[in-house]
DNA sequence: AGTTGCAGGTGGTCAGACCACTAGAGCGTA
DNA sequence: TACGCTCTAGTGGTCTGACCACCTGCAACT
């Protein structure tokens, strides 16, 4: 025999984000507002609060609402980015190459230097370079180079997705750049020469796993 | 009095995530395969059915788990996000967040090609420009087109974080690129020209929202 | 050997019970 | 009146126990 269907009766908790959706739109509801309580919902739509439970706790987990013990549910003011990081976190679950990985890591890395090299100023510069010249560990100076550098770039999402890859690599018994790379990063960036930087990182690919 | 912090206790989900999570490193756990009963992950983590299932129904809505009634529940390869069409009619993305994610989108799809490029033959090249000639939307032909890309970059990490974004992107009113764009980018590629094709996706950043 | 039917395990769902926390009403005092 | 306190109702957070529907595998039966 063959199964007929595999889709079966669709969940309560399901419906429960149908009936949610529908509300929201027909309130007008913006960021910000209050959704009905738990107990309401599950009076209104004819269900168990558990199964209002499992759908609220998804949409929270999008980043789509809120909720506030002793207030109540609300919709949120904007689409974080909360769930990108658990997103991140299980695709990088499966078996991954090192290469894969320091590959993805360094282009990030790369861009995000190009992004930050034209909000650099003089006083920025300056701060950055204090920052490495102190006696720390390669990889605290690597954090902080590249943490500093980020900010500047100003990509939330870019920032998410490399601390995600910093964090499972930092595992792995990896090389950093070498120790000329963040001086003469450092010279480019005062520069503001882009295509050197695509160059100078281009080298160090190809040493980075010493 | 002030509030010491507003981020509270964790919550009781939240940390099965995280149990969850590594659980699956732990016993290398790999797409298709059975995670416990709800039942015995609430005895092992010491939390109520509940709150397992809300962790669960998290990451089912996420795409990331798949339950059979009955059987149990299954660790998936990640695919797409449940009902997208519906979560992305919740809320529209923030305007910073939505070109946040178009910047990182764009970066990565360069650097895909740019991973390609050395290893596309002549074979390869004809393939790819039979698969974009076709009448079929510009969504479609983009992405058939960074689809074979991506392939042949040969870089499953990348692959896998582009198909996130594209999955989020995909409820924005996003243009895609120019016409000439796929044309002019296939030109370089015969030409192995990576300079060239980097001042390409530049040009492209700026017109990406008409 | 082939079929049937039962038992145990699993997810799906609900109701009810607490707890911790918040906001606001109401009261009292200065 | 104005301030500050307490108490209470309402909210999310969590657990428990109870069913149901469904699947699988084994055992008994034909």
């Amino acid at each position: 025999m063959f199964k007929v269907s595999n889709s079966s009766k669709p969940k309560v908790y399901q419906g429960v984000l149908e009936e949610l959706r529908a509300y929201i739109k027909d309130n007008h509801l913006l960021p910000g507002d209050k959704l009905p309580s738990e107990r309401e919902l599950a009076d209104k739509l004819q269900a168990g609060r558990s199964s209002i439970r499992e759908a609220l706790r998804a949409l929270e987990l999008l980043g789509l609402i809120e909720t506030r013990r002793g207030e109540g549910t609300f919709l949120r003011t904007y689409q974080s980015l909360q769930s990108v990081e658990l997103l991140s976190s299980f695709i990088l679950l499966a078996d991954r190459t090192k290469d894969e990985l320091l590959q993805v890591k360094a282009m990030i890395e790369k861009e995000a230097v190009k992004l930050a090299c034209p909000k650099l100023d003089e006083t920025a510069l300056l701060e950055l370079d204090a920052s490495v010249s102190k006696e720390i560990t390669r990889e605290e100076k690597h954090m902080i180079f590249f943490s500093y550098l980020f900010k500047k770039a100003n990509n939330q999402l870019l920032l998410k997705i490399w601390m995600m890859l910093e964090e499972f690599s930092s595992s792995l018994p990896v090389a950093y750049y070498g120790k000329t790379f963040y001086n003469q990063l450092m010279e480019l960036l005062s520069k503001k020469d882009c295509y050197a930087i695509e160059a100078l990182f281009e080298q160090q690919d190809h040493q980075l796993y010493d």
